[in-house]
RNA sequence: GGCCGGUUCGUCUAUCGGCUAGGACAGCCCCCUUUCACGGGGCAAAGACGGGUUCGAUUCCCGUACCGGCUACCA
Protein backbone atom coordinates (compact mmCIF):
# COMPACT_ATOMS: atom_id res chain seq x y z
CA UNK A 1 0.00 0.00 0.00
CA UNK A 2 1.10 3.33 -0.68
CA UNK A 3 0.92 5.54 2.00
CA UNK A 4 1.32 8.96 2.04
CA UNK A 5 1.68 11.26 4.98
CA UNK A 6 2.35 15.01 5.11
CA UNK A 7 3.43 16.25 8.48
CA UNK A 8 2.97 19.76 9.87
CA UNK A 9 6.55 20.70 10.77
CA UNK A 10 6.89 23.63 12.75
CA UNK A 11 8.87 25.37 10.50
CA UNK A 12 8.64 28.63 9.92
CA UNK A 13 11.68 29.27 7.86
CA UNK A 14 10.24 30.30 4.72
CA UNK A 15 8.08 33.88 4.86
CA UNK A 16 4.62 33.04 5.16
CA UNK A 17 2.62 33.70 1.91
CA UNK A 18 -0.96 32.95 2.07
CA UNK A 19 -3.81 33.83 -0.98
CA UNK A 20 -7.35 34.01 -1.47
CA UNK A 21 -8.35 32.76 -4.85
CA UNK A 22 -12.33 33.42 -5.24
CA UNK A 23 -14.34 33.58 -8.69
CA UNK A 24 -15.54 36.07 -9.90
CA UNK A 25 -18.90 35.04 -10.27
CA UNK A 26 -20.86 37.20 -7.78
CA UNK A 27 -21.11 38.83 -4.51
CA UNK A 28 -18.93 38.51 -1.82
CA UNK A 29 -20.82 36.78 1.07
CA UNK A 30 -19.90 36.43 4.52
CA UNK A 31 -18.23 33.37 4.12
CA UNK A 32 -15.64 34.40 1.69
CA UNK A 33 -15.22 37.00 3.84
CA UNK A 34 -14.39 35.62 6.48
CA UNK A 35 -11.82 33.11 4.58
CA UNK A 36 -10.44 36.16 3.50
CA UNK A 37 -9.90 38.00 7.00
CA UNK A 38 -8.21 34.75 8.27
CA UNK A 39 -6.10 34.91 5.38
CA UNK A 40 -4.82 38.21 6.68
CA UNK A 41 -4.93 37.92 10.13
CA UNK A 42 -3.03 35.01 9.88
CA UNK A 43 -0.13 36.70 7.33
CA UNK A 44 -0.13 39.39 9.22
CA UNK A 45 0.42 38.18 12.47
CA UNK A 46 3.37 36.05 10.75
CA UNK A 47 4.38 38.85 9.28
CA UNK A 48 3.58 37.41 5.55
CA UNK A 49 1.82 38.83 2.18
CA UNK A 50 -1.54 38.33 1.34
CA UNK A 51 -2.06 37.05 -2.59
CA UNK A 52 -5.54 37.66 -4.31
CA UNK A 53 -6.01 35.18 -6.87
CA UNK A 54 -8.95 35.47 -9.26
CA UNK A 55 -9.81 32.12 -10.08
CA UNK A 56 -11.84 32.88 -13.23
CA UNK A 57 -11.47 29.27 -15.22
CA UNK A 58 -14.73 28.63 -15.79
CA UNK A 59 -16.04 30.96 -18.77
CA UNK A 60 -19.51 30.07 -18.60
CA UNK A 61 -19.69 31.15 -14.81
CA UNK A 62 -17.81 34.40 -15.19
CA UNK A 63 -19.81 38.03 -14.25
CA UNK A 64 -18.71 41.20 -15.48
CA UNK A 65 -17.61 43.58 -12.57
CA UNK A 66 -17.11 40.58 -9.97
CA UNK A 67 -13.44 41.31 -9.89
CA UNK A 68 -13.97 45.23 -9.38
CA UNK A 69 -16.48 44.29 -6.41
CA UNK A 70 -14.20 41.70 -5.10
CA UNK A 71 -11.01 44.52 -4.89
CA UNK A 72 -13.62 47.37 -3.69
CA UNK A 73 -14.88 44.87 -0.70
CA UNK A 74 -11.42 44.02 0.60
CA UNK A 75 -10.55 47.65 0.00
CA UNK A 76 -13.61 48.68 2.45
CA UNK A 77 -12.80 46.07 5.07
CA UNK A 78 -9.39 47.30 5.44
CA UNK A 79 -8.05 44.00 4.01
CA UNK A 80 -5.66 45.25 1.03
CA UNK A 81 -3.97 42.27 -0.73
CA UNK A 82 -0.17 42.45 -1.09
CA UNK A 83 -0.42 41.57 -4.81
CA UNK A 84 -3.32 41.24 -7.03
CA UNK A 85 -5.25 41.64 -10.38
CA UNK A 86 -5.14 45.43 -10.31
CA UNK A 87 -1.53 45.90 -8.73
CA UNK A 88 0.54 42.99 -9.61
CA UNK A 89 3.47 41.74 -8.25
CA UNK A 90 6.41 39.46 -8.91
CA UNK A 91 4.39 36.28 -9.71
CA UNK A 92 1.91 38.03 -12.11
CA UNK A 93 -0.16 37.37 -13.33
CA UNK A 94 -2.94 37.06 -11.16
CA UNK A 95 -5.78 35.97 -13.13
CA UNK A 96 -5.76 32.48 -13.90
CA UNK A 97 -7.45 32.93 -17.15
CA UNK A 98 -4.10 34.70 -18.27
CA UNK A 99 -2.35 32.01 -17.38
CA UNK A 100 -3.62 29.18 -19.33
CA UNK A 101 -0.62 28.13 -21.02
CA UNK A 102 1.31 27.23 -18.13
CA UNK A 103 -1.35 24.82 -16.58
CA UNK A 104 -1.35 22.83 -19.78
CA UNK A 105 2.42 22.18 -19.55
CA UNK A 106 1.83 20.51 -16.01
CA UNK A 107 -1.09 18.17 -17.54
CA UNK A 108 1.11 17.36 -20.17
CA UNK A 109 4.06 16.57 -17.67
CA UNK A 110 1.22 14.28 -15.53
CA UNK A 111 0.16 12.80 -18.76
CA UNK A 112 3.95 11.53 -19.56
CA UNK A 113 4.27 10.36 -16.36
CA UNK A 114 1.35 7.85 -16.55
CA UNK A 115 -0.54 10.31 -13.62
CA UNK A 116 -2.82 11.41 -16.00
CA UNK A 117 -4.47 10.34 -19.00
CA UNK A 118 -6.74 12.13 -21.82
CA UNK A 119 -10.47 11.46 -21.83
CA UNK A 120 -12.78 11.63 -25.06
CA UNK A 121 -15.89 10.92 -23.18
CA UNK A 122 -18.37 13.38 -24.39
CA UNK A 123 -21.20 15.00 -22.08
CA UNK A 124 -23.87 12.19 -23.40
CA UNK A 125 -21.08 9.45 -22.82
CA UNK A 126 -21.20 10.36 -19.04
CA UNK A 127 -24.82 10.96 -18.66
CA UNK A 128 -25.31 7.57 -20.54
CA UNK A 129 -23.11 5.89 -17.89
CA UNK A 130 -24.06 7.65 -15.16
CA UNK A 131 -28.08 6.60 -15.62
CA UNK A 132 -27.10 3.28 -16.35
CA UNK A 133 -24.69 2.56 -13.23
CA UNK A 134 -26.14 3.92 -9.88
CA UNK A 135 -22.69 5.42 -7.90
CA UNK A 136 -20.96 5.78 -10.99
CA UNK A 137 -17.34 6.82 -10.26
CA UNK A 138 -15.02 7.10 -13.36
CA UNK A 139 -12.35 5.42 -11.27
CA UNK A 140 -10.83 2.08 -11.39
CA UNK A 141 -13.78 0.13 -11.23
CA UNK A 142 -15.53 1.93 -14.58
CA UNK A 143 -12.11 3.49 -16.38
CA UNK A 144 -11.75 0.87 -18.37
CA UNK A 145 -15.74 0.70 -19.48
CA UNK A 146 -14.15 4.71 -21.27
CA UNK A 147 -13.01 6.27 -23.73
CA UNK A 148 -10.31 7.67 -22.59
CA UNK A 149 -5.92 6.60 -23.56
CA UNK A 150 -5.79 4.03 -20.95
CA UNK A 151 -8.45 1.86 -22.05
CA UNK A 152 -8.74 2.44 -25.56
CA UNK A 153 -5.30 1.13 -27.91
CA UNK A 154 -2.75 3.33 -28.68
CA UNK A 155 -3.60 4.09 -32.38
CA UNK A 156 -6.95 5.40 -32.15
CA UNK A 157 -5.73 7.59 -29.40
CA UNK A 158 -3.37 9.14 -31.67
CA UNK A 159 -6.29 9.34 -34.23
CA UNK A 160 -8.47 10.87 -31.76
CA UNK A 161 -5.93 13.33 -30.91
CA UNK A 162 -4.71 14.07 -34.32
CA UNK A 163 -8.38 14.75 -35.36
CA UNK A 164 -8.53 17.30 -32.78
CA UNK A 165 -11.06 15.41 -30.67
CA UNK A 166 -12.39 17.21 -27.95
CA UNK A 167 -10.52 15.87 -24.67
CA UNK A 168 -10.29 16.23 -21.25
CA UNK A 169 -7.13 15.81 -19.17
CA UNK A 170 -8.40 13.07 -15.85
CA UNK A 171 -5.74 12.75 -12.67
CA UNK A 172 -5.38 8.70 -12.21
CA UNK A 173 -5.88 8.04 -9.15
CA UNK A 174 -3.86 5.48 -7.58
CA UNK A 175 -5.53 1.89 -6.96
CA UNK A 176 -4.67 2.06 -3.61
CA UNK A 177 -3.17 4.96 -1.73
CA UNK A 178 -4.04 6.54 1.67
CA UNK A 179 -3.81 9.38 1.74
CA UNK A 180 -3.52 11.18 5.14
CA UNK A 181 -2.32 14.92 5.72
CA UNK A 182 -2.22 17.50 8.93
CA UNK A 183 -4.76 19.88 8.80
CA UNK A 184 -3.99 23.34 10.63
CA UNK A 185 -7.24 23.26 12.17
CA UNK A 186 -8.83 19.35 12.14
CA UNK A 187 -5.31 17.66 12.72
CA UNK A 188 -4.91 14.57 11.27
CA UNK A 189 -7.24 13.86 8.37
CA UNK A 190 -7.21 10.51 5.84
CA UNK A 191 -8.97 9.39 3.05
CA UNK A 192 -8.94 6.48 0.79
CA UNK A 193 -8.38 7.81 -2.74
CA UNK A 194 -9.59 4.88 -4.11
CA UNK A 195 -12.94 6.32 -3.23
CA UNK A 196 -12.22 9.61 -5.18
CA UNK A 197 -13.13 9.63 -8.67
CA UNK A 198 -10.42 10.46 -11.74
CA UNK A 199 -11.22 14.01 -11.62
CA UNK A 200 -10.67 15.63 -14.98
CA UNK A 201 -7.58 18.68 -14.47
CA UNK A 202 -7.48 19.86 -18.06
CA UNK A 203 -11.28 20.85 -19.47
CA UNK A 204 -12.01 20.46 -22.82
CA UNK A 205 -11.88 24.53 -23.55
CA UNK A 206 -7.94 24.02 -22.41
CA UNK A 207 -8.71 25.84 -19.22
CA UNK A 208 -7.81 23.96 -16.11
CA UNK A 209 -10.04 23.31 -13.40
CA UNK A 210 -9.52 23.91 -9.85
CA UNK A 211 -7.91 21.04 -8.85
CA UNK A 212 -4.75 21.62 -11.43
CA UNK A 213 -5.27 25.62 -11.13
CA UNK A 214 -5.11 25.34 -7.39
CA UNK A 215 -1.85 23.53 -7.42
CA UNK A 216 0.12 25.05 -9.90
CA UNK A 217 -0.42 28.32 -8.82
CA UNK A 218 0.08 27.89 -4.94
CA UNK A 219 3.58 26.33 -6.26
CA UNK A 220 4.40 29.45 -8.35
CA UNK A 221 3.43 31.54 -6.30
CA UNK A 222 5.40 30.05 -3.58
CA UNK A 223 1.93 29.77 -0.66
CA UNK A 224 2.90 28.74 2.06
CA UNK A 225 -0.24 28.63 4.62
CA UNK A 226 -3.45 27.40 2.02
CA UNK A 227 -6.87 28.10 3.72
CA UNK A 228 -10.25 27.80 2.49
CA UNK A 229 -13.97 26.69 3.37
CA UNK A 230 -14.84 23.33 4.44
CA UNK A 231 -16.33 22.12 1.54
CA UNK A 232 -13.33 21.76 -0.07
CA UNK A 233 -11.91 18.79 2.66
CA UNK A 234 -13.44 15.68 0.36
CA UNK A 235 -11.64 17.03 -2.84
CA UNK A 236 -8.00 17.46 -0.45
CA UNK A 237 -6.85 14.02 -1.22
CA UNK A 238 -6.55 15.23 -5.33
CA UNK A 239 -4.55 18.16 -4.98
CA UNK A 240 -2.18 16.34 -2.53
CA UNK A 241 -1.74 13.36 -5.00
CA UNK A 242 -1.02 16.54 -8.17
CA UNK A 243 1.25 17.69 -5.14
CA UNK A 244 3.35 14.80 -4.67
CA UNK A 245 2.66 14.18 -8.61
CA UNK A 246 4.14 17.64 -9.51
CA UNK A 247 6.46 19.72 -6.88
CA UNK A 248 6.83 16.82 -3.84
CA UNK A 249 5.40 17.25 -0.49
CA UNK A 250 7.86 18.93 1.39
CA UNK A 251 7.13 21.73 -0.79
CA UNK A 252 3.03 21.47 -0.45
CA UNK A 253 1.17 24.50 1.95
CA UNK A 254 0.03 23.93 4.82
CA UNK A 255 -3.89 23.47 4.55
CA UNK A 256 -6.32 24.71 7.29
CA UNK A 257 -10.05 23.94 6.48
CA UNK A 258 -12.39 26.58 8.00
CA UNK A 259 -15.68 25.55 9.30
CA UNK A 260 -18.62 26.97 7.20
CA UNK A 261 -21.01 29.82 7.90
CA UNK A 262 -24.57 28.26 8.41
CA UNK A 263 -28.13 29.32 8.33
CA UNK A 264 -29.51 30.91 11.11
CA UNK A 265 -32.46 29.24 10.93
CA UNK A 266 -33.02 25.40 9.99
CA UNK A 267 -29.79 23.59 8.61
CA UNK A 268 -27.08 24.30 6.19
CA UNK A 269 -24.06 26.56 4.26
CA UNK A 270 -26.15 30.33 4.16
CA UNK A 271 -26.83 31.89 1.07
CA UNK A 272 -27.87 34.66 -0.54
CA UNK A 273 -31.36 33.67 -0.78
CA UNK A 274 -31.36 33.26 3.65
CA UNK A 275 -30.49 36.63 3.92
CA UNK A 276 -33.27 37.97 1.00
CA UNK A 277 -35.46 35.55 3.34
CA UNK A 278 -35.12 36.55 6.93
CA UNK A 279 -34.01 40.08 6.08
CA UNK A 280 -30.66 40.74 6.27
CA UNK A 281 -27.79 40.96 4.30
CA UNK A 282 -25.07 38.23 3.18
CA UNK A 283 -23.16 40.30 0.73
CA UNK A 284 -20.14 42.57 2.34
CA UNK A 285 -21.12 45.32 -0.26
CA UNK A 286 -24.50 45.96 -2.46
CA UNK A 287 -23.79 43.89 -5.38
CA UNK A 288 -25.94 44.18 -8.84
CA UNK A 289 -25.93 41.21 -11.52
CA UNK A 290 -25.09 42.91 -14.23
CA UNK A 291 -27.82 40.61 -16.30
CA UNK A 292 -30.64 40.74 -14.28
CA UNK A 293 -30.14 44.16 -12.98
CA UNK A 294 -31.18 42.83 -9.28
CA UNK A 295 -29.27 44.22 -6.97
CA UNK A 296 -28.66 42.73 -3.29
CA UNK A 297 -28.17 44.54 -0.45
CA UNK A 298 -24.58 44.42 1.38
CA UNK A 299 -23.26 45.30 4.90
CA UNK A 300 -21.94 48.00 3.79
CA UNK A 301 -25.30 49.72 1.93
CA UNK A 302 -27.25 48.35 5.44
CA UNK A 303 -25.09 50.50 7.70
CA UNK A 304 -22.28 48.87 9.00
CA UNK A 305 -19.07 50.28 9.95
CA UNK A 306 -16.42 47.89 8.20
CA UNK A 307 -14.66 47.48 11.78
CA UNK A 308 -17.66 46.02 12.72
CA UNK A 309 -17.94 43.62 10.18
CA UNK A 310 -14.68 42.39 10.24
CA UNK A 311 -14.92 42.64 14.05
CA UNK A 312 -18.11 40.34 13.69
CA UNK A 313 -16.75 38.12 11.32
CA UNK A 314 -13.62 37.31 13.25
CA UNK A 315 -15.78 35.90 15.95
CA UNK A 316 -17.68 33.55 13.77
CA UNK A 317 -15.68 30.45 14.93
CA UNK A 318 -12.61 32.24 16.64
CA UNK A 319 -12.16 33.61 20.02
CA UNK A 320 -8.93 34.82 21.94
CA UNK A 321 -10.21 32.36 24.95
CA UNK A 322 -10.72 35.39 27.04
CA UNK A 323 -14.60 37.00 27.65
CA UNK A 324 -13.01 39.83 25.04
CA UNK A 325 -15.72 40.48 22.13
CA UNK A 326 -14.47 43.56 20.87
CA UNK A 327 -11.28 43.49 19.00
CA UNK A 328 -9.60 46.14 16.04
CA UNK A 329 -8.04 44.72 13.13
CA UNK A 330 -4.90 45.50 15.06
CA UNK A 331 -6.24 43.08 17.66
CA UNK A 332 -7.09 40.89 15.83
CA UNK A 333 -3.80 40.54 14.02
CA UNK A 334 -2.23 40.29 17.54
CA UNK A 335 -4.11 37.70 19.12
CA UNK A 336 -4.95 35.40 15.97
CA UNK A 337 -4.51 31.52 16.24
CA UNK A 338 -5.33 28.94 14.26
CA UNK A 339 -5.29 26.72 17.19
CA UNK A 340 -8.52 29.08 18.51
CA UNK A 341 -10.02 28.40 15.36
CA UNK A 342 -13.36 25.89 15.52
CA UNK A 343 -14.16 23.17 13.68
CA UNK A 344 -17.82 23.69 13.81
CA UNK A 345 -19.58 25.38 11.51
CA UNK A 346 -21.51 28.62 13.42
CA UNK A 347 -24.95 29.98 12.84
CA UNK A 348 -25.19 33.32 11.70
CA UNK A 349 -26.37 35.59 14.14
CA UNK A 350 -27.72 39.02 12.85
CA UNK A 351 -28.98 40.19 16.11
CA UNK A 352 -25.71 39.93 17.16
CA UNK A 353 -23.99 41.18 14.25
CA UNK A 354 -26.06 44.76 14.93
CA UNK A 355 -24.60 44.53 18.38
CA UNK A 356 -21.13 44.59 17.07
CA UNK A 357 -22.31 47.61 14.91
CA UNK A 358 -23.87 49.51 17.74
CA UNK A 359 -20.17 48.49 20.18
CA UNK A 360 -18.25 49.60 17.14
CA UNK A 361 -20.85 53.54 16.43
CA UNK A 362 -20.33 53.97 20.68
CA UNK A 363 -16.22 53.91 20.37
CA UNK A 364 -16.04 55.90 16.26
CA UNK A 365 -15.19 59.23 16.42
CA UNK A 366 -17.92 61.66 15.93
CA UNK A 367 -16.31 63.44 13.40
CA UNK A 368 -16.04 60.30 11.50
CA UNK A 369 -19.37 59.24 11.71
CA UNK A 370 -20.75 62.66 10.51
CA UNK A 371 -18.65 61.84 7.56
CA UNK A 372 -20.24 58.13 7.24
CA UNK A 373 -23.81 59.61 7.63
CA UNK A 374 -23.65 62.70 5.63
CA UNK A 375 -24.60 60.73 2.10
CA UNK A 376 -27.00 58.81 4.19
CA UNK A 377 -28.67 62.41 5.09
CA UNK A 378 -27.75 63.73 0.97
CA UNK A 379 -30.08 60.52 -0.02
CA UNK A 380 -32.75 61.49 2.29
CA UNK A 381 -32.45 64.99 1.38
CA UNK A 382 -31.97 66.89 4.50
CA UNK A 383 -29.40 69.50 4.07
CA UNK A 384 -26.94 70.09 6.73
CA UNK A 385 -25.73 73.39 6.70
CA UNK A 386 -22.94 72.89 9.07
CA UNK A 387 -20.72 70.17 9.37
CA UNK A 388 -19.83 71.02 12.70
CA UNK A 389 -23.67 71.02 14.06
CA UNK A 390 -23.64 67.48 12.55
CA UNK A 391 -21.01 66.47 14.55
CA UNK A 392 -23.04 67.83 17.61
CA UNK A 393 -26.20 65.99 16.94
CA UNK A 394 -24.35 62.94 16.18
CA UNK A 395 -22.72 62.86 19.81
CA UNK A 396 -26.56 63.70 20.95
CA UNK A 397 -28.11 60.68 19.84
CA UNK A 398 -24.99 57.95 18.81
CA UNK A 399 -25.84 55.53 21.10
CA UNK A 400 -29.61 55.04 20.19
CA UNK A 401 -28.23 54.42 16.34
CA UNK A 402 -27.35 50.72 15.67
CA UNK A 403 -26.83 51.28 12.14
CA UNK A 404 -25.90 54.13 9.94
CA UNK A 405 -29.33 55.47 9.00
CA UNK A 406 -30.42 55.51 12.48
CA UNK A 407 -28.64 58.98 12.44
CA UNK A 408 -31.73 59.91 9.94
CA UNK A 409 -34.64 58.61 12.16
CA UNK A 410 -32.64 59.56 15.61
CA UNK A 411 -32.07 62.90 14.28
CA UNK A 412 -33.51 64.55 11.08
CA UNK A 413 -35.63 66.75 13.94
CA UNK A 414 -32.28 68.40 14.60
CA UNK A 415 -32.27 69.91 11.03
CA UNK A 416 -35.64 70.23 9.78
CA UNK A 417 -39.26 70.39 11.71
CA UNK A 418 -41.55 66.89 11.59
CA UNK A 419 -43.75 66.21 8.43
CA UNK A 420 -45.76 63.87 10.98
CA UNK A 421 -46.69 64.65 14.23
CA UNK A 422 -48.21 62.07 16.66
CA UNK A 423 -50.98 63.54 17.90
CA UNK A 424 -52.39 60.63 19.16
CA UNK A 425 -50.40 60.25 21.56
CA UNK A 426 -51.48 63.58 22.85
CA UNK A 427 -54.77 64.20 22.36
CA UNK A 428 -55.88 61.94 25.15
CA UNK A 429 -55.12 63.47 27.96
CA UNK A 430 -54.78 67.11 26.36
CA UNK A 431 -56.70 69.65 28.35
CA UNK A 432 -57.11 73.28 28.35
CA UNK A 433 -54.56 74.69 30.69
CA UNK A 434 -51.80 72.73 29.22
CA UNK A 435 -52.88 74.64 25.70
CA UNK A 436 -52.52 77.74 27.99
CA UNK A 437 -49.17 76.69 29.65
CA UNK A 438 -47.75 75.84 26.16
CA UNK A 439 -49.17 79.66 24.59
CA UNK A 440 -47.25 81.06 27.79
CA UNK A 441 -44.03 79.03 26.69
CA UNK A 442 -44.16 80.67 23.83
CA UNK A 443 -44.56 83.87 24.77
CA UNK A 444 -41.33 83.80 27.29
CA UNK A 445 -39.56 81.88 24.13
CA UNK A 446 -40.66 85.00 22.03
CA UNK A 447 -39.32 87.51 25.05
CA UNK A 448 -35.91 85.88 24.72
CA UNK A 449 -35.30 86.56 21.42
CA UNK A 450 -36.65 89.99 21.55
CA UNK A 451 -33.58 90.06 23.75
CA UNK A 452 -31.40 88.65 21.93
CA UNK A 453 -30.96 85.12 22.71
CA UNK A 454 -31.18 82.76 19.74
CA UNK A 455 -30.80 79.88 22.18
CA UNK A 456 -30.41 78.95 25.91
CA UNK A 457 -28.58 75.84 27.74
CA UNK A 458 -30.47 73.25 28.46
CA UNK A 459 -30.47 73.79 32.20
CA UNK A 460 -31.79 76.86 31.99
CA UNK A 461 -34.27 75.76 29.64
CA UNK A 462 -35.79 72.72 31.92
CA UNK A 463 -35.43 75.17 35.04
CA UNK A 464 -37.94 77.51 33.12
CA UNK A 465 -40.04 74.73 31.85
CA UNK A 466 -40.68 73.56 35.27
CA UNK A 467 -41.01 76.95 36.84
CA UNK A 468 -44.24 77.68 34.45
CA UNK A 469 -45.52 73.99 35.13
CA UNK A 470 -45.76 74.75 38.90
CA UNK A 471 -47.08 78.25 38.09
CA UNK A 472 -49.87 76.84 36.14
CA UNK A 473 -50.50 74.05 38.96
CA UNK A 474 -49.24 71.26 36.15
CA UNK A 475 -47.23 68.18 36.69
CA UNK A 476 -44.06 69.03 34.67
CA UNK A 477 -44.05 65.45 33.58
CA UNK A 478 -47.48 65.85 32.05
CA UNK A 479 -45.99 68.05 29.67
CA UNK A 480 -42.80 66.60 28.65
CA UNK A 481 -43.87 63.99 26.28
CA UNK A 482 -46.57 66.79 24.60
CA UNK A 483 -43.29 69.08 24.54
CA UNK A 484 -41.32 66.09 22.57
CA UNK A 485 -43.97 65.15 20.10
CA UNK A 486 -44.54 68.61 19.19
CA UNK A 487 -40.39 69.11 18.50
CA UNK A 488 -39.67 65.63 16.90
CA UNK A 489 -43.17 64.21 16.24
CA UNK A 490 -43.03 60.95 18.01
CA UNK A 491 -41.83 59.63 21.13
CA UNK A 492 -37.90 59.29 20.56
CA UNK A 493 -35.09 61.56 20.45
CA UNK A 494 -32.45 62.78 22.97
CA UNK A 495 -33.63 64.63 26.24
CA UNK A 496 -36.31 67.58 25.26
CA UNK A 497 -34.37 70.68 26.39
CA UNK A 498 -31.10 69.54 24.08
CA UNK A 499 -32.84 69.07 21.85
CA UNK A 500 -34.34 72.85 22.07
CA UNK A 501 -31.38 74.48 22.81
CA UNK A 502 -29.69 73.25 19.60
CA UNK A 503 -32.77 73.89 17.36
CA UNK A 504 -33.30 77.26 19.04
CA UNK A 505 -35.84 79.07 20.52
CA UNK A 506 -37.32 80.55 16.93
CA UNK A 507 -37.80 76.93 15.61
CA UNK A 508 -38.86 75.40 18.42
CA UNK A 509 -41.83 78.08 18.80
CA UNK A 510 -42.64 77.25 15.22
CA UNK A 511 -42.97 73.37 16.20
CA UNK A 512 -44.95 74.25 19.17
CA UNK A 513 -47.67 76.76 17.11
CA UNK A 514 -47.69 73.76 14.63
CA UNK A 515 -49.10 71.62 16.77
CA UNK A 516 -51.29 73.61 18.85
CA UNK A 517 -53.14 74.45 15.38
CA UNK A 518 -53.57 71.18 14.76
CA UNK A 519 -54.98 70.05 17.85
CA UNK A 520 -57.44 73.26 18.01
CA UNK A 521 -58.54 71.99 14.30
CA UNK A 522 -59.43 69.01 15.68
C1' G B 1 -26.06 5.37 -1.03
C1' G B 2 -20.55 6.28 -0.46
C1' C B 3 -16.60 9.31 1.58
C1' C B 4 -15.22 13.20 4.95
C1' G B 5 -16.24 16.56 8.88
C1' G B 6 -18.94 18.27 13.12
C1' U B 7 -21.99 18.00 18.01
C1' U B 8 -21.76 22.84 25.56
C1' C B 9 -27.79 27.52 27.19
C1' G B 10 -32.51 29.55 21.41
C1' U B 11 -27.60 31.71 19.03
C1' C B 12 -21.99 32.78 19.24
C1' U B 13 -18.83 30.67 22.68
C1' A B 14 -15.25 29.67 27.62
C1' U B 15 -13.58 25.12 29.94
C1' C B 16 -6.99 22.35 27.54
C1' G B 17 -9.70 15.42 33.79
C1' G B 18 -11.57 17.74 39.38
C1' C B 19 -18.42 19.75 40.00
C1' U B 20 -22.25 26.73 41.80
C1' A B 21 -20.30 24.53 33.71
C1' G B 22 -18.36 31.21 32.86
C1' G B 23 -19.34 35.34 29.25
C1' A B 24 -21.99 37.70 25.15
C1' C B 25 -26.50 38.32 21.88
C1' A B 26 -31.66 37.51 22.05
C1' G B 27 -35.89 36.92 25.98
C1' C B 28 -38.04 38.30 30.80
C1' C B 29 -37.89 41.43 35.49
C1' C B 30 -36.00 45.68 38.32
C1' C B 31 -33.20 50.43 38.68
C1' C B 32 -31.80 54.92 36.01
C1' U B 33 -34.63 57.89 32.51
C1' U B 34 -41.55 62.04 33.21
C1' U B 35 -39.88 59.40 25.30
C1' C B 36 -36.79 55.81 23.06
C1' A B 37 -32.13 54.12 23.81
C1' C B 38 -27.48 53.75 26.54
C1' G B 39 -25.95 52.24 31.37
C1' G B 40 -26.46 49.29 36.10
C1' G B 41 -28.65 44.99 38.65
C1' G B 42 -31.22 40.33 38.37
C1' C B 43 -34.00 35.83 36.33
C1' A B 44 -34.38 31.88 32.98
C1' A B 45 -31.46 28.78 29.77
C1' A B 46 -26.59 23.86 27.94
C1' G B 47 -22.57 19.33 27.94
C1' A B 48 -27.03 14.40 21.76
C1' C B 49 -27.14 9.14 23.55
C1' G B 50 -24.71 4.53 25.20
C1' G B 51 -20.43 2.22 26.56
C1' G B 52 -15.54 2.25 28.26
C1' U B 53 -10.47 4.50 30.55
C1' U B 54 -10.02 6.93 35.44
C1' C B 55 -10.42 7.95 42.31
C1' G B 56 -13.03 11.46 39.03
C1' A B 57 -15.23 12.99 32.97
C1' U B 58 -18.18 18.34 29.06
C1' U B 59 -12.96 17.31 28.49
C1' C B 60 -9.57 10.99 26.45
C1' C B 61 -11.21 6.27 23.46
C1' C B 62 -15.15 3.36 20.93
C1' G B 63 -20.05 2.89 19.12
C1' U B 64 -24.90 4.98 17.97
C1' A B 65 -27.90 9.10 16.75
C1' C B 66 -28.38 13.63 14.65
C1' C B 67 -26.51 17.75 11.64
C1' G B 68 -23.47 19.37 7.73
C1' G B 69 -20.12 19.13 3.43
C1' C B 70 -18.68 16.60 -0.98
C1' U B 71 -19.93 13.08 -4.61
C1' A B 72 -19.84 18.32 -12.36
C1' C B 73 -15.48 19.44 -18.23
C1' C B 74 -18.61 24.87 -10.76
C1' A B 75 -15.61 26.82 -7.61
Amino acid sequence: MNIIFVKIEERMESKVRVRFAPSPTGGLHLGGVRTVLFNYLFAKHHGGEFVLRIEDTDQTRFVAGAEQYIQDTLAWCGLIPNESPLHGGPFAPYRQSERKAIYKEYADQLIKNGQAYYAFDTAADLEAKRAEIANFQYSKAYRMEMKNSIALPTEEVEKLLQTNTPYVVRIKIPDQAEVTFEDMIRGEVSFDASTVDDKVLLKADGMPTYHLAVVVDDHLMKITHAFRGEEWLPSAPVHILLWQYLFGLDKMPKWAHLPLILKPDGHGKLSKRDGERLGFPVFAMDWTDPNTKETTIGFKEKGFLPEAFVNLLAMLGWNDGTDKEIFSIEELIANFSLERVHKGGAKFDYEKAKWFNAEWMKKTDNNKLAELVQPYFDKAGIEVHEASYLVKVIGLVKERCVLLPDFITQSSFFFQAPSVIDIASIQPKWEEKKQDFFIELVKIYANKIVEGLKTMPAETLETDFKELATAHSLKPGDLMLPFRIMLVGGKFGPGVFDIVENIELQDAMTRINHTLGLLSSN
